[in-house]
RNA sequence: GCCCAGGUAGUGUAGCGGCCUAUCAUGAUUGCCUGUCACGCAAUCGACUCGGAUUCGAAUUCCGACCUGGGCGCCA
């Protein structure tokens, strides 16, 4: 029976693992192997005139990154590493790896990240490389969770559509039988019909497509979103449900990921401080004004360069409020007493956006004049004005990137690296 | 889409008109070695993205193609 390498300890006894060949080291009349499992590493010692041929063949044969099945007496052993050692009694090559590997897993010499996204399967083997993914995986079961205590509603919603979000060309084109389609880039109109729908809280952890031809380090063209739509809540409350989030998700990984965090060398991971400074755009502009050296004025977008002015004064998360509303989709609800700014919210990290959101119209009229002023046409949007003509509660949601969450984590220096298999303008492969 | 910077053994790099039969590390192959933990030692193997041009001579300069990284716009 094979056991996990984290749980064999020199009072296992007898003890099967299996794993990959991580490194070998051969002195003659003694030989080392390092089995690496997803558990952990596990020094294989091998006195050669004390085991089996059988054994000893293997030994010889194997290559680094085969997969064995090693079985053997475990013994405590102070110069291994983890103080425990195997001595096999038989060890068998379970598939045997080519040579040379397209890159180094034991990670003596690095590799670039389009070697590594070309091999991805030999990179994720790395253990700081699987720790990522680790975590990325601690951290969205830590947010379904508190969905599902905050009693949301799960939902998916389709991702091949026949219309634009919020107008704008940036849609992947797919042929659907005879007729023209696209891949969804936001869940945004439908999870707002569920608000019709009267499920009152939903929320969606999905893909979302962009076609857009940029090129940066934190850009994908297929992207985690996390959405959420709130039925009787304004802006104000769903901002204080995503503070909560990513309090609650920075707490479950440092929790539950202590190895996974050191693997990542990350010692000082700090769960942020709440409540998040609730910046209106009005001040975030003056303070670009006076800290950064490009000019930018109200009613600007917020240039990268301002976006890292404003983060290192505001120095950990934050909220833009009381956006302009000319700047912000149709669906965002402008003030009552001030027309021209709206209750729309990002959620911004120092180093870069990580959610947008708002309270959404809900008002047929309202909703319809607003797409007109984007100069969008309201008749392509009927399957989703339709919904507001037949009950619609007041509601506000959002919609959080799940690699940028991540990236942001753990400090990484490309979204890529917190993506499996990167979709980006020019990987398509694999 | 616009603007930069690059493409040298399996991987990561040095070289930037002749000293290149191309550096170093890692790797692979073979041999030696009983406590390695980036083991050590010896030998061997393995590369200038492609096409054109300039030149007596091109990895090195120029042009084009292809590929890659990064910045910007925009956004999650």
């Amino acid at each position: 029976m094979r056991i996990p390498i984290q749980s064999v300890t020199p009072e296992t006894g007898h003890a099967e693992i299996c794993g990959w060949v991580h490194e070998e080291r051969d002195l003659g009349g003694l030989a080392f192997f390092l089995i690496r499992d997803r558990t952990g590493i596990l020094q294989v010692t091998i006195p050669k005139k004390k085991v089996s041929e059988a054994v000893l063949a293997a030994a010889k044969k194997v290559s680094r990154e085969s997969v064995v099945r090693v079985a053997g007496t475990v013994k405590a052993m102070e110069k291994a590493p983890g103080g425990r050692e195997l001595i096999p009694d038989t060890f068998e090559i379970i598939n045997l790896a080519e040579t040379p590997l397209p890159l180094d897993v034991s990670e003596k010499v690095g590799a670039e990240l389009d070697t590594r996204l070309d091999a991805r399967f030999l990179d994720v083997r790395r253990p700081r490389v699987a720790a990522v993914f680790q975590i990325r995986s601690a951290a969205l079961h830590a947010i379904n969770n508190f969905f599902h205590k905050e009693g949301y509603i799960s939902i998916t919603t389709p991702k091949i559509v026949a219309a634009a979000t919020e107008g704008g060309t940036e849609l992947f084109p797919i042929a659907y039988f005879d007729k023209e389609a696209f891949l969804n880039q936001s869940p945004q109109l439908y999870k707002q019909m569920m608000m019709a729908g009267g499920f009152e809280k939903v929320y969606e952890i999905g893909p979302i497509f962009r076609a857009e031809e940029h090129n940066t380090t934190k850009h994908l063209n297929e992207a985690t979103s996390i959405d959420i739509e709130v039925s009787f809540a304004d802006h104000n409350d769903v901002m204080k449900t995503l503070e909560t989030l990513i309090l609650k998700t920075y707490e479950y990984v440092n929790r539950s990921c202590s190895d996974q965090l050191a693997n990542l060398e990350l010692t000082d991971f700090a769960v942020p401080k709440a409540p998040f400074t609730r910046l209106p755009y009005r001040e975030a502009i003056e303070i670009a004004q006076r800290t950064c050296s490009e000019p930018i004025k109200y009613g600007d977008d917020i240039s990268a360069a301002a976006e890292h002015a404003i983060g290192d004064e505001m120095g950990s998360h934050y909220f833009i409020t009381d956006w302009p509303t000319e700047i912000r989709p149709y669906y965002a609800m402008p003030y009552e007493d001030d027309p021209s700014i709206c209750k729309a919210f990002d959620l911004m990290h120092p180093r870069m956006e990580l959610s947008s959101g708002a309270e959404r119209i809900h008002q047929y009229d309202l909703l319809v004049q607003q797409i007109k002023k984007k100069g969008l046409n309201p008749e392509s949007f009927e399957f989703y004005l339709r919904p507001f003509r037949y009950g619609m509660p007041p509601h506000a949601g959002w919609g959080l990137g799940a690699e940028r969450l991540i990236m942001t984590m753990l400090g990484l220096s490309n979204v890529r690296e917190a993506v499996l298999f990167p979709r980006d303008m020019h990987r398509l492969v694999p």
